[in-house]
DNA sequence: ACTATATTTTAACATTCATTACATATTATG
DNA sequence: CATAATATGTAATGAATGTTAAAATATAGT
């Protein structure tokens, strides 16, 4: 059975807004990552004290998992954009364009959640690590997919390497991220961005 | 006065070797990044107790830092190499190709120390994520002075802009070690940089 | 008003963290 | 041989970690 959302109609209410801790612990997770990220500032970053979040969330695990797919949803708009654009030079510029965009959005740390977050680990949380690793291969595959469906259409030549390509987007994406991180502003990325697409698709001249 | 080598002529003597215990910590931090690697780690990676690592490298931070010069040393070649290539295409390529090395090497772990242990960190140990922040600034630097003279001697148009080069060849670097840590073999990360380099250096056509 | 259910608050839990006291062991030198 | 100096092994330190027990509190339904 799936799980249908509980709907409370008795006991004590909630005092917290839950999309918005879900919030705060994202940009929480998202500044230090899921090891660096304590339960001391989750509890300072959302306002609850640890049963409300342990409650309401599960474990700390939990909590970060929910907090990536908060982040996901707030990231795929972008993605579906850049997927849906009518040839692959279009994708691949839309696509670093808008990881660039949210990776410096106002408001929210630098850098992106998924990638952040998998990079450094003690061994008891490589399940995290995992868990974010095959994120970007989902997000991977589609590119790929994509990549193969303009080959289809033509426009991009028959001896394109789709794989190749996503791979390439997903390390400047990942690039992007760091150097976000490290201090880069907007314009310095786009620029990045701008150089990293020139000539695309890299096939012919 | 500069630190001199203490030669020890009384007490009782090491019962280790010193560089040996610095490789085995090495790839410790390399593996689980700087917070990743507890003290209990690097107990069973080098063999010694607490008091030993105290008594030789002083805190975990400055062994971490001593870890990180041993890294340094075996990495600065590839790059000395790459910036005494004859023009900037040649810079580049051999760049990448070299960190692509060092991010695969056989008998060592995926990805580069100073590139993922600068990632993600608790507030408490934000000086060691700006200490590799730093490292890699100075290693940047030597990009751009690198192309600088390369639009000197003409090897880069007068457009150029060497600064964004640098930004985008230490892009490509960290997403590199993000790619390798996530597994993706030397293959793949080699196809990744030669797609990054067709059409150096970006200017013309 | 009473019961059942759920949340909050306070405080504790066991475990792990980096670090160190202390006693013992091993060497060079006087 | 005695002493000074350094390293080692054992075991402990206080602080921080994620997690939970227990009691108090607040609501809905009867």
């Amino acid at each position: 059975m799936p799980q249908t959302i509980k709907t409370r109609t008795v006991g004590r209410p909630r005092k917290f807004d839950r999309d918005k801790v879900i919030e705060q612990a994202m940009k929480a997770f998202w500044m230090h990552g899921y090891e660096g990220t304590s339960m001391r500032i989750l509890v300072s970053a959302t306002g609850l004290e640890p049963p409300s979040i342990y409650g309401a969330f599960g474990n700390k695990k939990q909590f970060f998992e929910t907090c990536i797919e908060s982040y996901a949803k707030k990231s795929r708009p972008f993605h579906e954009k850049a997927i849906s654009q009518p040839d692959s030079r279009l994708v691949a510029k839309c696509c670093l364009e808008g990881v660039v965009e949210i990776m410096t959005s106002e408001g929210y740390p630098e850098g992106c959640l998924v990638i952040l977050g998998a990079v450094v680990s003690s061994p008891q949380s490589d399940s995290v690590r995992h868990y974010l690793s095959d994120k970007m291969s989902n997000l991977t595959l589609r590119y790929v997919k994509r990549f193969e469906r303009s080959i289809e259409e033509g426009d991009l030549p028959k001896n394109a390497d789709p794989s190749a390509l996503a791979n390439y987007l997903m390390t400047i994406d990942r690039g992007l991220a760091l150097q976000a991180k490290a201090g880069h502003t907007k314009p310095d990325l786009l620029k990045t961005v701008s150089i990293a697409l020139s000539n695309w698709p890299f096939c012919d001249r």
